[in-house]
DNA sequence: TAAATATGTGTAATTTTAACACTAATATTT
DNA sequence: AAATATTAGTGTTAAAATTACACATATTTA
C-alpha cells in the first residue's frame, strides 16, 4: 500500500549546509565562504557539502565542517531540511542544514589557514546565495531556543570566561540587554559554575574573576530532574 | 571548492514519514498502519511515502497524509530527520518526519473509509518497524514543547468544545494533571477564548459552555508582539 | 593624588505561579 | 417529591520568580 516499490521512486540530491556561529568578546559571528562555481560564483555561502551513501546526516556534517575549517569535536545540531524545488537552479537539491557553535578565539589558527572563508558580524552578514539567508535566520531562531533552555558557554566561550563576557554572550544571542545583577544571581542560583582564584585582567584596572562551567555538576543535577532556564 | 560537481553526488531515496496525532475526548492517539509488503511486512508502521522530484517536503507531507486518510487541511510541522545508514533494511533512505494534529470526531468518517489502519492510545502503541517508535518520541516531544509555546486547540479539538475539554487535551500532551481554576485562570488571562451561549450536554447533567477560539484576535495580539505561553 | 574605568554586590516591589474547597445546576433514583 | 449523584463553575492567599534599581571597590594612568 505505501512504500510499495523502491525502485520506482525517484533519488535526489541531499545536501547539508552549515550555519557556524562563532563569538567574539562582543560580538556573534557567521563563517561564511566563498562560492568558486556556478551557479552564483564569486557570492557568499553557508559551508556546505552532499550526504554520502555510506554516512549519516551528523557524520556528514561534522565531515564538511571539519573539510572546511580543519575543526574537530565542535557541536553541531540538526535544525531543518529545505526543500523548495527550485531552490538551487543548478539541480534539485534537498538541503538539511546544521548549525555548529565555536569559540572563535581557541580555534583561530586553525581557521585562519584556510583560504575563501571570512567571519561576519551576524549583524552585516551580506546577501546570501540560494535561501542560505533564511537558513541563518532558523538557525539563528533554533540557537535562540537553545540559549533559553541549555546553558551554551560550554562551547561558545573560552573554557575560563568572565561573567561580563558571559552576559555579553546572551545579550548577543537574545538579541537584548541584559541586566547585570539580575544576570549574576540568575546565574548563582542555577549552580553550575565554578569561581576559579584567577582574574582577567585584559578588560579592566581592577580585573574580574574567571569562572568555568562546571559541567559534571551540570550533568548531574540534570539526571536528577534539574532543567536549566534562564 | 565546496560542491563542485554536482554529477559525482550520491543520490538517494528520500521518505516523508507522518506522525498523525489525534485526539478524542480523553486520549491521545496516535495512527498507524499496517505494512503490506516485505521488509517487515505485516507489521505497523508510520505512514509513509517518497518525496517526488517535483514536489517539496511540505506538499509530500500533505500528499501522503490525504492519500491514506483522505484528509485535508490538517496542520503539519516538520520535525527531524532521520538518516541512519541501516534505518531501512531495504535500501539507503533518508526519512524526513512531519507530525499531523487532527480532530479524530470531525475526521472520523473519511478515515474509516480506509482499511488497515488504526488509532491507537499513545500510551499503548504497537512496536513500530525501524526507527519509527524513536520517531514518534521525537514528534511527541516536538509536540509537548509547541503546546507550551503556542494554543493548540486549533486543530486537536472540535471548533466548539468546553474548557474541560481543553484541559484534557493538555493533560494528555504534558502528560501531567492540571489544576482546573488555575487552567481557567489562565486560559482567560489569555483572553484568546470566545465564550458561546450554548452549552454541551452530553457530560453532564448541568451542561457545559462551550467555547471557541478567537483567531482573529489571536494573530492580532502575537502581530503586537503577544507570547503565548500556558 | 585625582580621575577614569570596569567590577561586584543586595533589597524591595511586582508579577506570576501554585495550592486549595465549596456552591450550582440538573438528571436520576428512591 | 425529596434525596442523591455528577460535573460545572468560581476567588483568594501564600510562595516563588522576576524585575528594577545605585553605589562602593580596586587599580591604572594622567
Amino acid at each position: 500500500m505505501i512504500l510499495n516499490n523502491y525502485n520506482k521512486e525517484d533519488k535526489i540530491l541531499l545536501a547539508v549546509d552549515c550555519i557556524i556561529f562563532g563569538f567574539d568578546k562582543e560580538q556573534l559571528k557567521i563563517l561564511l565562504v566563498k562560492r568558486d562555481f556556478e551557479p552564483e560564483k564569486g557570492n557568499w555561502s553557508l559551508m556546505g557539502g552532499f550526504l554520502k551513501k555510506e554516512e549519516d546526516l551528523d557524520k556528514a556534517a561534522i565531515r564538511i565542517l571539519n573539510h572546511l575549517t580543519g575543526l574537530n569535536n565542535i557541536y553541531m545540531e540538526q535544525v531543518y531540511s529545505f526543500s523548495k524545488v527550485d531552490r538551487d537552479p543548478a539541480e534539485r537539491t534537498i538541503s538539511v542544514i546544521y548549525y555548529a557553535l565555536i569559540d572563535i578565539a581557541s580555534h583561530n589558527k586553525e581557521l585562519l589557514k584556510q583560504n575563501p572563508i571570512h567571519w561576519f558580524n551576524l549583524k552585516d552578514a551580506p546577501k546570501l546565495i540560494f535561501d542560505h539567508n533564511r537558513m541563518v535566520e532558523r538557525a539563528m531562531s533554533r540557537l535562540r531556543k537553545r540559549a533559553l533552555n541549555k546553558p551554551i558557554g560550554f562551547e561558545l566561550l573560552p573554557e575560563k570566561f568572565t561573567m561580563r563576557q558571559l552576559q555579553k554572550l546572551y545579550e548577543a544571542i537574545l538579541d537584548r540587554k541584559l541586566d547585570k545583577r539580575n544576570f549574576i544571581n540568575k546565574f548563582n542560583s542555577l549552580d553550575i559554575l565554578i569561581k576559579l582564584d584567577e582574574k582577567d585582567m585584559s578588560s579592566s584596572k581592577k580585573g574580574a574573576f574567571l569562572f568555568q562551567f562546571n559541567e559534571k555538576k551540570y550533568n548531574l543535577k540534570v539526571q536528577e530532574g534539574f532543567n536549566f532556564k534562564l
